[in-house]
DNA sequence: ACCTATTGATAAAG
DNA sequence: TCTTTATCAATAGGT
């Protein structure tokens, strides 16, 4: 159809090239609507040039995704079903090593204890021992730490409150003593931790060890979103 | 073209559409054939028919897939960004869940402890201690629960053999007798365990929670995979 | 991009 | 579905 016909096989002229492939890709998009219309049909077309650009077609009523997803339907598989199923393995994977971490944080806690033998119940008293010691001297050191602070922070405070008083030539009731008052002062609430536990938040704590504590929540990842990519 | 020009439309009589469908998918897919040849180009065709057959093509040297990769870079994104970045999201969900367990166990193991405050070494302490009464409870129990175990089976294996004694009518230098030898006998071992750490295994123990131990190896999930799915 | 001779596609019927 | 054939559509090559 043309004035002579031509043989099938790539045109060397790169702009006749360029020309026939714009002509005859109208002419194929056509076609795809005309037979969309006339027999009520799904078409998708992808189209690359060899110069790189690239044009598509798609039915009206869907969308170049849709007939990908039903296109992965009827194949019965997924394009991309090996990198689906690394995701999928990883994600497996992950819950996994959860799982047991949350199982290993349980026995740790001295719960689900009944599946130990008792060799690995010898080896958690001795590990959970030996840890509990590791966090008594921590907390020593802590406090330890947090009293010097404080009394340096007190010393200091006396100090600048008498050079006050003498620059100042005030005489005061002696029994009104600023460090009286701790919990008045600036010192970011250091001296009511630093009392140690005898406060209210005594009997108001509950162990935390990471903040916002997604921990031993369940996290189950499920069929809310299609995971097969078609 | 043909006996008449029809009107572009839908064609109600159903055998009509199948055919015309059928010509027309044959004449399109003859055009995007040569479209690849004459201009080196590269297409990929899916069509549906309205009763649901499917049909393909896809320029020889790539295939449906490598289009669509092509097609989505073009595009600078991806079809399946979402399900991609939904299975992104529950990813990087457990490994920040992974990784507070993590911290928790090394914590409950008195490592790492120099990010927690006075209040919250408190309430650690207070935990391992509890857990670590709750575990030597444990093996208390199992312990007691195995010695009994234990001194049955000998009872019973003492009357066994007394009665084989008896009913051979044999006598035998008393001297040589049956307990005497337990670990040569067929009790699985339990025998060595009751006795506790009086053996070998005491210094070969180390603790492992779960079995085959996957906790607290690393998993990355990382660039090996290309998963921008296109 | 337009023109048009020519080939190709296909509607309808068998 | 395959063939036939009249008819219309697509398009090659030139401008």
């Amino acid at each position: 159809m043309g004035r002579g016909k031509i043989e099938i096989k790539r045109i060397e002229n790169a702009t006749n090239r360029q020309v026939t492939y714009s002509k005859r890709r109208t002419g194929i998009m056509k076609k795809a609507k005309e037979l969309t219309v006339l027999c009520d049909a799904q078409v998708a077309i992808i189209m690359f040039s060899s110069t790189g650009k690239y044009h598509e077609f798609c039915s009206p009523g869907i969308d170049i995704k849709g007939i990908f997803d039903r296109y992965q339907q009827a194949l019965g598989t997924s394009l991309w079903i090996e990198q689906y199923e690394n995701m999928q393995r990883t994600l497996n994977h992950l819950k996994d090593i959860n799982r047991n971490l949350r199982t290993e944080i349980r026995q740790r806690m001295g719960e689900d204890l009944d599946s130990l033998e008792f060799e690995e119940l010898r080896g958690l008293e001795q590990n959970v021992d030996a840890a509990l010691k590791e966090v008594r001297q921590r907390k020593y050191h802590v406090i330890t730490t947090q009293t010097e602070t404080y009394k340096k922070k007190v010393k200091h405070s006396q100090e600048a409150y008498k050079n006050l008083q003498q620059e100042l030539g005030m005489r005061e009731d002696p029994a009104f003593g600023f460090v009286d008052n701790p919990a008045a002062g600036g010192w970011d609430g250091v001296a009511a931790v630093a009392m140690g536990g005898a406060g209210a938040a005594d009997s108001m704590y509950s162990f935390r060890v990471v903040p916002s504590q997604p921990n031993l929540h369940g996290m189950a990842y499920g069929g809310s979103h299609d995971l097969r990519l078609g």
